[in-house]
DNA sequence: AATTCTTTGGATAGCGCTATCCTAATCAAG
DNA sequence: CTTGATTAGGATAGCGCTATCCAAAGAATT
């Protein structure tokens, strides 16, 4: 007795080329093409290119969904930043991105506007994803954040901070590889660079040097720190010298800072701003106002962004190494992600002082 | 007779909430909860309010792989812009990505470097991931690549641009439904635009207009021929007025430009740069080199970018509505993944002649 | 009242892959 | 030569969801 029909009722073909079909036209079972494609357990090297071949032959391309159900991974990165808007971040997520793509991994990104509860609810959703990993900007984050991204046993590689090895918390919430060796990080010592950025000032003859700043997240402050140590250890400080401004950073706050500041305490003969964009703010503002820069007051700034060295008269900053920093934690993500551990958890690539002319 | 062991033998548990366990404790069927979940068909509003109740009771979350593999539909949305070094594309790119992630969907972004291999590239592995929808920079790609979309059957809206309604090539490679409504797309009249500035620096009594210009895009292009559109209805037109360097955009290649300008072809009285950065780079430069703006020479710009306002002096400009497009479009995508039919396929959010003081 | 058409819930069978188990063959060791 | 350990391929059963088919009940039609 012959069957009705020949196609099976239940059948929802799409016209995709599957792992199966490059199993049959091969000549092996799939579970030998799966193994082949992914360089799992051994396989016969002629069978690796003849899978290959044909593989490639018929244009086969494994389909991400199936394969993350299968193998409960799925092939997406996460990026947690905190802004879009600032030129630093943007590096950052270019150059992670990029590493993380010719590795075969796709990048999310999420904007956390610095505000710890959007970042918690980013992470919930991200998660719920099942990344094969996530960069997150900092080294601060809500315990709850924190323990979901312990439980998720997700790898992760924070970007742009250092643990500060003096004040490191012995019993902040780490699992055990984590309390032997800290969080994976890259970045460099952002008291560091606010030390030496107002060591630099303090050798031009500078007294009365401001640290003007904005947005004030978690690293402006160590800069903060970094100023105020500078400054006691040469009897310089003063708390009125500290202008501190929770709002966004942007040129025109930059400029309204300068202004104040040279309004409202005269004496003043430097300003370090914890951000390019206030430093070239005050800049353009300079020229509206007849500031003579350096002259009647230098200027410095930080990151050296986009246009500082453009600016007139081009601008003294800390270089920071943005781009290596997105590199170089792809790359430490990768080896996690594929159960390797890198060769130090806690990589520093540093900052340089650049010293054009408004110092 | 007892079975030895109660686990099945091939099962391999993870300690997900599935559909599976939300159906069990509502004591209803998979399918009624997957209806009841996704608005899908008509389920009785008690049973839903039921299912609703136990599913975030129990914390279910879907799990998108499975999803997107019974399916055959991720919650991905590609964008694809051409750099991330331009403040333009990023605010496309944020306000795309806030107003999908509103609506459950995952960004993925793409960088094209204005190149339309690697824009080929691109597409075809994001295809793939068989994203639900595509947002794209321009009009203008390859061949293969605009195959490549038409086959896949993604939903696609172009950014920033709109096609010609003179030039609109009726043997152009669309599908039935395009054929009727053009390509879908969000932005406004390049050409226009650049008409627009171009009488503005006519009506302040300019005769002899430079158009410069980096970055070759398609759409500087059709600021081009917006300027010399208007530049002829004067009959002020002149070829050696156009400054066409295909290098990529930047501050520093827009101050070489204002003094190579100034140096080789005195007489000229107003610089139209294709794009802020130029003009910002230039308003810098004039202040090294003692160019007085604008008596000496008025200089406009392109898009409004962050800082035009706070140059000094202030940069008058094209305010471009970056952000909206990127809202509009991600809406009108939305639409089209839903199956609607937008109310327009092209959408021209128009544009805005900033007057301030380099003019 | 008999028939048809609409609802609305459930059963079933995949989507395309990988993890796991199993088996046959190969190899080293006693 | 026997035995145990290793290696390399295949068979099988899901991963967690949705599409499809089916059936029962109610609504609408004649």
């Amino acid at each position: 007795m012959k069957t009705s029909a020949n196609r099976p009722k239940n059948h929802r073909s799409t016209g995709r080329i599957t792992l199966n079909d490059v199993a049959l036209a091969a000549g092996v079972s799939p579970s030998t093409v799966s193994r082949a494609l992914r360089g799992e357990r051994a396989v016969d090297p002629d069978l690796v290119a003849q899978v290959l071949a044909v593989s490639d032959k018929l244009g086969y391309v494994p389909d991400p969904a199936a394969r993350a159900l299968a193998s409960q991974r799925s092939d997406h990165v996460t990026i947690l930043i905190p802004l879009l808007s600032n030129t630093l971040f943007v590096d950052l997520l270019e150059a992670a991105q990029r590493t993380l793509r010719a590795a075969g991994f796709q990048t999310l990104m999420g904007v956390t506007h610095y505000n710890n509860s959007e970042e918690e609810q980013l992470m919930r959703e991200q998660l719920h994803h099942r990344p094969a990993g996530m960069l997150i900007t900092g080294l601060d984050h809500s315990e709850a954040t924190q323990k979901l991204m312990a439980r998720s046993n997700v790898p992760c590689v924070h970007l742009m901070d250092l643990p500060n090895e003096i004040e490191l918390n012995p019993s902040a919430n780490l699992d055990s590889q984590e309390r032997l060796s800290g969080p994976y990080c890259v970045g460099f010592r952002q008291t560091d660079a606010g030390e030496a950025m107002t060591q630099h000032l303090i050798s031009k003859g500078k007294k009365r040097i401001v640290f003007a700043a904005a947005q004030l997240d978690p690293r402006v402050m160590q800069r903060l720190n970094g100023w105020r140590k500078a400054l006691k250890a040469k009897q310089l400080y003063d708390p009125t010298l500290e202008w501190l401004n929770p709002a966004p950073s942007s040129l025109a706050l930059g400029g309204l800072m300068l202004e104040q500041i040279m309004k409202q305490s005269p004496g003043v003969d430097a300003i370090f701003f914890c951000n390019d964009d206030l430093a070239q703010g005050a800049l353009l503002a300079a020229m509206r106002l007849n500031i003579s820069v350096p002259r009647q007051v230098a200027i410095a700034g930080f990151n050296d962004l986009t246009g500082s060295d453009q600016m007139w008269p081009p601008l003294t900053t800390v270089r920071t190494p943005r781009a290596q920093v997105g590199e170089a934690a792809a790359q430490m993500l990768l080896q996690l992600m594929q159960g390797e551990s890198p060769a130090q958890a806690q990589v520093d690539l540093g900052f340089e002082i650049i010293q054009r002319q408004t110092t």
